[in-house]
DNA sequence: TTGAAAGCGCTAACAA
DNA sequence: TTGTTAGCGCTTTCAA
């Protein structure tokens, strides 16, 4: 039933390969052949199966995702802009959720291989070493987590935590938490270094409260915690994270931002919702899902494959892959979660809130551009 | 460098078919034989290459998944369970995003048409008639779309909207709007129907705003109509339609649940952290993905396809397609954006606010079962 | 510019 | 129980 190379062939009068020529390389086909088995083609509503050609070229154009959890509001934005920017380019995604599991991201890779060109690792929660060893079975690009050697797209932010933690200092707190992440997480680490640099250079205190799951009941969780902590303001792995510290406070009777200011990070679509309203640190997912289909259809255009007509001569000439590891932007977004703090008004060392960095006042709704740096390649 | 059948059966000292029964008809293969042709797979990483074994038995063994907007927070959860069903059932899920546009959504199934056993059409915009014709390119299963001869998967957002009404006009409530949905949805159709007759029945005006998209934005704009049009109750297309409106009620002053009452549908997590939490109508979103992906497996298993082996003696006998089509409950699920109305306590005819029904009272975080219905096959 | 032929990795008749 | 053979739909040498 499916109508294939052959029924083209037939109904225009010429042989498969010349078919075949047609749509893989018009130019060695006469015009006017070509324009005959275009309309015949079109006629049968032929489509070239992409399997089969597979086989052949090595090339599947399809990609892989894989993501840690798609129920999380992070990653819809993401995924959206990678599907939109793999099909741009024609290639088709396949995505597969790992519930945050380690083991079934390995599985998923291998599970993958053979029918994809590349595959992207979104916040992985493998150990680098394993993910080194994937990433020679198939071309992957990571999101969220730097590793040497492979092409990697990162969110700035350390950048972030720094302007959160001026940002509070400014406002007056000495005392502040931080909700650490999930075990194994980049994101988590690079938060810890810089709140921490930047809580000492701001003469605050900062206490680490975690590791925590990245959802909304591992804040609700830490919210206990955190006022026994006694700190005055938090810095929320993420921002559901800080929602349901928002949730457990308000539950503890804990005003938001009189008695505890809250920031998050990622400035998922919610966080304008809550009330108050979240302060956070606005994260480029969607630039990072399209960037990192860019990387990695790039470094397949680079890498000959398995076809017949390629391999052995590039490999032989030392395959140069693109290892580019690309840093986006973050930007404090301002919003209603953050309030002065004990020490407001008095003087201190450090920037001031109105200092320089990247911070903005919340703007409804406004459109926001992330810059893109190459920081190693 | 990948390895293939090939490289197994040298190391094994058998021939390739013999390692091809390993794998697809392991029972037909001498138990020692095999171990030791498992042995040697294991050794070097083997794995089938899935494309060329589509390309004789017909089966993909990945399914697509055409998707409205994988932004909207109704969505994530049904990907995540149709994924994580079709990959315990060993299929791989292709996931594509159409931006609510009715021609993305033929493109697409075209274009994965050779590439899947079959598609997850999920709330299309297409016309029935193209879906129909559609179906006969590739399997489909149409989730919150009702076709006669395709297999469906409904919501009964009737039932919900019947609920909803009759609780709205049990607070007291006799000047309802509702906000409709896109243009092409049998959710907003079905919503707009039962809505009026239930308010028919309870002896309440309903008001008819829209359509609009269904979206945050969609019920901010409606804001100002809802306050003109001087109802007291509102039932919003869905919950993000019913956030939206909440922000823009409070921009305008209007107390939420003290002047106008709001119900959205869904029950996507973010309606439990609005202030006030929202009143919804519970639709069962995972369990409508995996029994989608139940539905399409099963007619993939029924329904031979274009291998070698099969083919021409069961069209013969007139493929027997599975056309179910499943019903699954929703749940009116109590929270603080309604509240008593004008006419709060005084006699009506109709069902009392406690009356029977599927209602319940928020409880917080307990699970939830949807139980499904044939209601035709 | 086109056709003939080989073969990508695999499965499924058929024979032994 | 295993090997032989043909061929799925396609691309790519090679010759004409």
């Amino acid at each position: 039933m499916p109508v294939t190379i052959r029924d083209v062939a037939r109904a225009s009068g010429v042989h498969i390969s010349t078919v075949s020529r047609t749509f893989s390389a018009p130019h060695l086909v006469n015009p006017e052949t070509r324009v005959r088995v275009l309309a015949c083609a079109e006629d049968l509503g032929y489509r070239p199966n992409r399997a089969a050609r597979a086989l052949i070229t090595g090339r599947t154009h399809n990609i892989g995702l894989i993501i840690a959890d798609i129920a999380n509001p992070f990653f819809p934005p993401l995924i959206k802009a990678a599907e939109s920017q793999a099909r741009h380019r024609d290639y088709h995604v396949f995505v597969a959720d790992t519930n945050e599991d380690a083991a079934a991201e390995e599985e998923l890779v291998h599970a993958l291989a053979k029918q994809v060109d590349g595959v992207l690792l979104c916040s992985p929660r493998m150990s680098n070493s394993l993910i080194e060893q994937l990433s020679r079975e198939v071309p992957l690009v990571v999101v969220n987590r730097q590793l040497a050697g492979l092409p990697c797209v990162l969110m700035d932010v350390g950048q972030g935590a720094r302007s959160a933690i001026e940002h509070l200092a400014g406002l007056g707190h000495r005392e502040i938490a931080l909700l650490g992440g999930p075990r194994g997480s980049w994101t988590s680490r690079e938060l810890r270094r810089a709140a921490g640099v930047a809580a000492r250079a701001a003469g605050a205190d900062l206490t680490v409260l975690g590791p925590n799951p990245p959802t909304e009941h591992g804040g609700l969780a830490q919210a206990e915690q955190v006022r026994r902590a006694g700190v005055t303001a938090v810095l929320a792995y993420n921002d559901l994270m800080a929602i349901g510290l928002l949730e457990g406070l308000d539950a503890l009777g804990v005003a938001v931002p009189g008695e505890v200011s809250v920031v998050g990070v990622d400035d998922i679509s919610l966080s304008r919702l809550t009330r108050p309203k979240l302060t956070t640190v606005a994260t480029p997912t969607a630039a990072a899902g399209r960037t990192a289909v860019d990387m990695l259809l790039q470094q397949d255009t680079d890498l000959p494959r398995t076809g017949r007509a390629s391999g052995a001569a590039a490999v032989a000439v030392g395959v140069r892959r693109t290892t580019a590891q690309v840093m986006l932007q973050t930007e404090l977004v301002i919003r209603d979660s953050t309030g002065p703090g004990p020490y407001a008004g008095r003087e201190r060392s450090g920037a001031t809130a109105a200092g320089p960095g990247p911070h903005r006042r919340a703007d409804p709704g406004g459109p926001r551009v992330a810059a893109g740096d190459v920081v190693a390649s």
